[in-house]
DNA sequence: TTATTTAATCGTTTTATTACGATCAATAAT
DNA sequence: ATTATTGATCGTAATAAAACGATTAAATAA
């Protein structure tokens, strides 16, 4: 997208944003899904059982990596990918309560 | 983006992924985060807030109501912002229950 | 050693996003 | 009637994201 200005907004605002873009694709939330359910958590098999290319899926995994959520490890010739629950954890408590801010409403509609 | 496939993912993995992208970007969340303050959600007032041309702004918020997180009423010559709610507390719940998921890791890592 | 498997990266195309100035339509004020 | 004011939309430029095939590097198997 257009190169957007975050130096101007806070850390907070820049890391809730950051996380939420990184969910922000039915792919990305499916490799969760994924991960979140299966055992074993083999490149190969998230590839399987997603409708889009090896490439793309690598750049999607690629994506959730940046923004902290999975880790990867290699075992062999094949990459063991998992959660990070802790981040998980965390940006869900995060957004949680940024999500409250506006619970009792004080706006003029 | 490229065009992204959607078709081939559930309901569910859309709307998730499609709120979230709604989030994922600081203007968005620092206009979300004014209005749960705010008593005056006149959108002049928001465009002062924001480091952000008014053009760029209502292209925020344009996205933000597309994705029902925020609602307008033109009051006379000025339109009146305010935040969907329902629609937000209804998204807390899902994505809080989708983070959730991962709470009991059974994976290999 | 050579062939195979696995997953990342490169290169490319298509499409979306971000951002802005300029214009436009609507309402309000003079 | 004319002139602001307000906020959406248009047009456009720059950049990022989505998707894929092809290639590459690494480890394993033959």
């Amino acid at each position: 997208m257009g190169k957007s200005k975050s130096e101007e907004f806070t850390d907070r605002q820049n890391y809730l944003a950051g996380v939420a873009k990184a969910i922000g694709h039915p792919a990305r939330i499916a490799i969760i899904h994924f991960l979140a359910r299966q055992k074993s958590c083999v490149c190969g098999d998230i590839v399987d059982e997603l409708p889009l290319s090896q490439s793309t899926v690598s750049q999607h995994l690629k994506a959730l990596k940046k923004a902290g959520l999975i880790a990867g490890e290699i075992e062999g010739t094949s990459v063991c990918y998992c959660l990070n629950t802790e981040a998980i954890k965390k940006f869900k408590a995060d957004i949680s309560l940024f999500l409250d801010e506006p619970a009792n409403p004080k706006s003029c509609c």
